[in-house]
This record gives C-alpha cells, structure tokens and sequence, in this order.
DNA sequence: GCCAACGTTGGC
DNA sequence: GCCAACGTTGGC
C-alpha cells in the first residue's frame, strides 16, 4: 500500500466537493501531465492513502485524507470534445491519460500548511518542496507518518 | 497579477 | 535530438 499526494484548486474540485459524494466514489480526471499520467496509469493502485492537497490558493495546506478506489483507467474525458481537458490525440485505442476513483476519508484535525511543511527540517526531501508543479506525487512511509502527526492525526485516523 | 520554474511543442 | 519559443502551474 502506498502513499500520495494529490493537488487540486479548491475553485475547481476541493475536498468538501469529495465529502458531498461520501456515498459514492469520485473520478479524479484532468490530469494531463505525463509523470502524473505515469504515476496514474502504473502504480496509483486500491487502497493506497492520498493527502488532499489545496494549491492556488492564499494559505495552500493539506487538508484532508483519501483512498484509492479504483486502479488508473483511460480518462473518458480527454475524448470529449466538450469538456475542458478534451485531447484530439487521445482515442479509444490509445486513450494517453488516466485517471482513478477517490473516497473521502477524513477531514485533518489541523490543516497542513506549504509554509510548515517548509519549515519542517524533516520533510525537506518532500518532493511538494522539491518539485512544487508535479500533481501527483508519491509520498514516502517516513512522510506520511509526519503529516499525519502534523494533521494532529497520530493517534490514526477515524475513517468515516 | 507577477513571474520563476518547468513541461511541451515543433522547426531545424 | 537539440533547443528556442511558448504555455501552464502555483507560490507569493
């Protein structure tokens, strides 16, 4: 089982829109990056654990827990001349992006701001940091554990 | 809204 | 296959 981080801009898709679909699952698609594509397509997988990450915005912070639901599948929408991220190269033989299904897990009891994880002298390796523009980036075992300590979440999580 | 970082495209 | 031009991301 691994660990992630997913970005999203809340005006987009945020993680109180994932709690309003706590019954059902949710696509995360769009993704048109080909490391992230990579990640999708070959090693996001059920059941791992993802930080939900807010960017774009004042304070960007991680804000919740989600899990993997569903392995990477083609991402319909690049096939879709109507929606926003429709790729005239995708086709149904060779689809190029992916995406996967998210649930909602739990809210973090304290956000985890980009400043304190800045200032964290053990997450300087974070690839958050590191490589702030990748969408989707693994997260080692080492990291989680600190950022769920820093969510004031070590005493595990309640999953809902 | 600015702009640095960085990913993608396309001419050669 | 190099690299300049261009587009996008995302922190500030």
């Amino acid at each position: 089982m691994a660990h992630w981080l997913f970005k999203t801009e809340p005006g987009c898709f945020s993680f109180d829109d994932l709690k309003k679909r706590l019954t059902m699952t949710e696509p995360w698609d769009g993704v048109r990056n080909f490391q992230a594509r990579n990640f999708l397509r070959d090693q996001v997988r059920i059941g791992d654990q993802v930080l939900f990450y807010h960017s774009n915005i004042p304070e960007p912070a991680v804000v919740g827990l989600a899990e993997v639901v569903r392995d990477g599948y083609p991402d319909t929408t690049a096939l879709n001349p109507n929606a926003e991220h429709f790729d005239p190269k995708a086709s149904p033989d060779n689809p190029i992006w992916y995406m996967v299904d998210l649930r909602y897990v739990a809210p973090l009891k304290k956000i985890v701001t980009l400043e304190s994880i800045k200032q964290n002298p053990l997450l300087t390796d974070m690839l958050l940091v590191k490589r702030s523009r990748l969408s989707i980036q693994p997260v080692t075992e080492y990291e989680w554990h600190i950022m769920l300590a820093m969510g004031g979440m070590a005493g595990g999580m309640r999953e809902q």
